[in-house]
Order: structure tokens, then C-alpha cells, then sequence
DNA sequence: GTCTATATCATGATAGAC
DNA sequence: GTCTATCATGATATAGAC
């Protein structure tokens, strides 16, 4: 009882981004009303132009809580392994482990709604939102940055056009795990409690990623052109 | 003038769905609205619902319209192969060729709409609309049994559970990069106009997806549970 | 088959009392 | 900061003339 008597400063924020973040996730963000949305949060309806100003805007907002710290997480990550190679030349394994290792855990934490949050960040990649898509290419362009410079120093020999559309590919990958992580069952069963142990999905998808990164460079384009 | 002068039987629907497919693309499902179409598809308000019945009934007959042809063309193009190969067995390049190969060449069908469709079907895969990834899922069943048998006949000593996720990574793979084409410029400068070389794209994908689908398998997890 | 006109409802946003 | 009540808009769907 007194879980929801007290209401802390913020709680009314707080609320309506977590219920934000599970109904993004379930329905999308213009299948989500503001009245399912507060219904939800268990605030009243005029609450999130009061605290976010708009719809828009709370969604930014969302995107901003989670991407901010996770980003610099990621460029932390980089930087703590590359000091504590001391000089040596990092695989393209380790890099690799390092961004994705940061969204899978993630997966792990029911708790505080960050699997929502990354289920929900795979799926916006292909938002067709202009607006949104914009918004999470400026929070990530520093952290592809980082990554794109630690892999071109780790591949020193991979023309820099076949690297930037391998970082597609990967990028790609990651996103779709994250975001349909439903849909393996499409392919064959799996026990739903194996799917989300994040330390397994770690090494599978590094080890997919890691191949793939490396694959032999055809020493020319199938047919010349 | 005599262009637009004559009407064929079913143009109505055709106009339809060639509007639907850019716009849905565009703005998404619940983004689009029926004002917004008819009128870009120079027809009636009314004419969906006397059409198909009902914005979802439109939804599942654009899916349907290329879905079927094209799953139908991927068995095709397996069964090929598999004949050509006349008892050798195949190598997973070559399956993975197939696979991704059917979708890639629709890229270059800009003329009667293809890339707005193929675009809008990597976005798909992860949409929330329940009834929609149901609907896809169903449409897609068929070929992924077929392709999964065909590859664990390639690959007869990788364990099942491993080849699953690792399907599913190409899957996602050949999803994303569908869907995001421009989100090539997020990672580094290209020059447009060579984003869409199928036949290069199909070449860089399946060096990339085959490598990963060939990882080495880790003799044990990373550590024992 | 195609159109106009409209019914019915849900949406995002706001005004103003408390 | 929170609430109720409401506005203006745009949604899907349909009825009925042509």
C-alpha cells in the first residue's frame, strides 16, 4: 500500500515513459493513443502534454533516457579495451562483442523495462518516420564513429567501402534480433525461456558477426562490369 | 492522352495497390490514411472498401500480390539448382544465393513498384500489428521449411538449434538491409546511385552471410553454465 | 462500378477550475 | 501539478444517387 502512496518527484515522468516504452513496443507509435497511453501509466490524459509538451516529444524524450547512457557505454567499453590491449592491435571479435554486448544486456533486465526499450529500438531502425529515424542517427553518430575508426585500424587491409556496407549488415542484424526476437519460432521451436539469455546470444551472434566481418574479398566483382 | 483515357477492368485495384505499396512505405500502415491514398491513387474515396473491404483486407491483398509470386519463384530457383547439381550436394553459398537473390533483383524494379514493395517488406518483419506478422509468417512458412531442410542437408554436422539462430541472423540480415537502404549514409558517404546494384549487393551480402552461417562453432560455451 | 455526402468515432491538444 | 470538459481535426466506413 504504501508502494503507491508516496509519490516521489519525478514518478509521474517516470511512469509514462516506461508504459511509453511497452506500448511503442506492442502497438507502434501512431498505433498508441495518448488515452491508452495515460490509461496505462495510470495518469491522467493532459499529463504528457504537461510534462513533454507533445506526443513527439515524449518520444524523443524516451529515446533520449536509454540511448544516452548506452551510447556512452559503448564508446566507454571501446576505449577500457583498447587501453587494456596496451598497444596490441584489437581482433575484430573483441569490437564487435563490445557494441553488441552493451544492447543484449539489456535483454536481460525485465525489471526496469529495458527489454522493451531495445525490442523497441531494433523495430525504429526502420521507422519511416523521417523525423524519428533522424533523431536516432544523431544519437548514434558519434558511438559509429568510434567503432568505424577501431575497426578500420583492426582492418587495415579491407577497402573502406566493403567495411562501411559490412557495418550495414551487422548493424542489421543486431537490430532484427532485437526486435523480432519472437520470430525464431517462425523458423523452428525453441524453449522461450532460452531465447533471452543474453551471454549465449552474446557468443552466437559475435561469432556470426565476426565470419561475416572476415569474409574472403573476391578478388574481383563476379562479372565485370 | 489516350494513357490515362482508357480504364481497363481491374486498374482501379492495380492503381490501389501500386499507390499503397510507396505510401505504406513511406509513412507506415497506421501513417497512411485512406484520403491520402485514394486521392494519390486518383481514385474515389470509396473505391478501397468496394475493392477489398476494409483497409486490413488491402493490407493482405498487397502482401499477397508479390508474397506468393515470389516465394513460389525462391522453391523454383532451389529446386534448380538442386537438379542442376545433379546429386552433388549443394554448398550453402549457393542456397543462400537463391534465397536472398529473388528479393535483391526486385530492387531494380523501380518501374512497376518493386522497390517500394521490397522496402516496405524488410519494415515488416518487425511490425507490431500482430495480425500482419501472423499473416507473413504464414505466407513465409512453406519456403523457410523448404530452405532449412536444404541447408541442414548442407551442413549435416552443425546442431540444429545453431543453424536456426543462425538462419535467423540472415534472415535479419537480408531484412534490415532491405528495408534501410539509406541507412547506409548514417555509417559513411556513398554515392547513391550505386546503393542499388543488385547484382553487387547480392554479391556483398552473400560473401558476408555465407562466412557467418560457416562460423567455427565454439568447442564449448564461453563458460559452463 | 463510381461518385457525393455523411455517419460515427477516436485522436492530439488545450482551457480553466481546483 | 492534477483534473474535467471540450475543441478541432481527421479517421474508417457506409448509404444511396447516378
Amino acid at each position: 500500500m504504501s508502494l503507491r502512496a508516496v509519490k516521489p518527484q519525478h514518478e509521474t515522468r517516470t511512469r509514462i515513459l516506461d508504459a511509453a516504452e511497452e506500448l511503442f513496443m506492442l502497438h507502434g507509435f501512431e498505433g498508441t493513443s495518448m488515452r491508452l497511453l495515460t490509461s496505462r501509466a495510470g495518469v491522467n490524459l493532459a499529463a504528457v502534454n504537461y510534462h513533454f509538451g507533445s506526443k513527439d516529444a515524449l518520444i524523443e524524450a524516451l529515446f533520449r533516457r536509454r540511448l544516452d547512457p548506452m551510447n556512452a557505454a559503448r564508446i566507454a567499453e571501446l576505449e577500457r579495451i583498447e587501453t587494456e590491449a596496451k598497444g596490441r592491435t584489437l581482433v575484430p571479435e573483441e569490437i564487435i562483442r563490445a557494441f553488441v554486448g552493451q544492447s543484449l544486456r539489456l535483454i536481460e533486465d525485465t525489471k526496469s523495462g529495458g527489454r522493451s526499450f531495445i525490442r523497441l529500438l531494433g523495430r525504429t531502425y526502420t521507422e519511416p518516420a523521417k523525423a524519428i529515424r533522424a533523431l536516432i542517427g544523431q544519437l548514434y553518430a558519434p558511438t559509429m564513429e568510434r567503432y568505424k575508426a577501431a575497426l578500420e585500424r583492426a582492418l587495415p587491409h579491407m577497402p573502406r567501402e566493403e567495411l562501411v556496407w559490412r557495418m550495414h549488415f551487422m548493424f542489421g542484424t543486431l537490430s532484427y534480433t532485437l526486435a523480432a526476437t519472437d520470430a525464431v519460432q517462425l523458423i523452428a521451436g525453441c524453449k522461450p525461456e532460452d531465447r533471452y539469455d543474453a551471454r549465449l546470444l552474446e557468443d552466437r551472434l559475435t561469432a556470426f558477426l565476426a565470419a561475416g566481418l572476415n569474409a574472403p574479398l573476391k578478388t574481383s566483382v563476379r562479372k565485370a562490369a
